[in-house]
DNA sequence: CGTAAAAGAGACCGATCGGTTTCTATCTTC
DNA sequence: GAAGATAGAAACCGATCGGTCTCTTTTACG
């Protein structure tokens, strides 16, 4: 039973790979906290040796995740409108909220809370917390026809809605609220409608 | 230097409020997964024999944090509410946000997120959360006057500014943009003026 | 082939974790 | 005051943490 011969460059790229994708399958599922190198590494099926060989610490490889899932929301929002040629709003806050409540943006969350009180972990988060709303807001000025909000308007209406989605799915592990939910989901799609139209007047 | 003689009641719950008090701190300043008990009991100045004399284990400790954290919400909002009789809505909006940035409210996201990924925090968190989000919304009925708004609405409303502002607060540590929440916080005022005095029509 | 470099395995390290146990100090009750 | 109960201090426990080190396996290159 050989294995099959591999270059170096894909040996790596593979380990890489496999450590990347169970940090993020173990931060989502015991947090971040408790996702120990340990844990990390006994999904991975790779060995200690394995890890400190590509990554020079914990916080490494934890970043290295983090940009790996700003990559994936950004390629989910990619197919769906690939697939779809004309989204309406409500597909775009319905996509939004999902995003919000998928296992890999919990990863997200844990990473940002714990930025909060780690400066190392903080400074390098930064930059591809930027980088991911950078291109969030690129696509919604893209998908959004509109004829009385300005692009500042998308920019502002874009980040407050997913900070409402951000923060209902945050709480909506410990105290779901269904109804309330279903509720936001459709007023928000109302409001975003009426904005982009052009009121009527004042506001 | 003989310590004034104190009842057992009364020590005891000096104790008690030194360890919550000191796990809130804790918390809010290194996060939920690096407050250990050795740091807690540290800034209380309380040994292991006494928390353990009066919390079973670390989950109650915390939990007893977080009741105290939702009551301190509670009790500021009762304290603006009895300084000012008229409030307008910029003014309960300024702060509802200052509130979600607040260093206490910080242990209430640590804890959230950290309910995801653990039953037993979240089976005891849940029902702190549930009544906390209850008065919240007890004092946003009486307190919003309104014209065409139902208590459902009023309900959705505050709800879904909370989370937003929630959403706001976690992110804004890592990624602040203050001419973003700035507009932000005036855009929401204005909708919730808006939709309390009756919207002309449609929506 | 042989040799050097890259990749990976896993024993090992000191530090720290939550929790237990033992013992002392303080308070209550009579 | 003495006796019993409550509160608190701190040594101690096994487990686990992130990280290092040494050694083996695999690939690269002549």
């Amino acid at each position: 039973m050989t294995a099959a011969r591999r270059t170096q460059q894909e040996r790596r790229e593979s380990t890489i790979a496999l450590l990347v994708d169970a940090t993020i399958e173990t931060i989502a599922e015991v947090g971040y906290h408790r996702a120990s190198l340990g844990a990390v590494l006994a999904r991975a099926g790779v060995s200690k040796g394995g890890l400190f060989r590509h990554f020079e610490s914990r916080l490494d490889l934890v970043v290295a995740a983090a940009a790996e899932v700003s990559a994936r929301h950004l390629a989910a929002f990619d197919a769906l409108e690939e697939e779809q040629e004309e989204l309406t709003v409500e597909e775009l806050l319905r996509f939004s909220r999902a995003e919000a409540r998928a296992p890999i943006n919990t990863v997200w969350f844990e990473l940002l809370v714990a930025a909060r009180t780690d400066g190392d972990l903080r400074a390098r988060l930064a930059p591809v917390a930027a980088q991911l709303y950078a291109d969030i807001e690129e696509r919604a000025l893209r998908v959004l026809p509109r004829r009385s909000l300005d692009d500042d308007g998308v920019r502002l209406l874009t980040t407050s809605l997913l900070h409402m989605f951000d923060g209902e799915a945050i709480i909506r592990h410990t105290l779901p609220r269904p109804e309330l939910e279903e509720a936001r989901l459709s007023a928000a799609a109302a409001m975003v409608e009426w904005l982009r139209e052009g009121r009527p007047a004042g506001g």
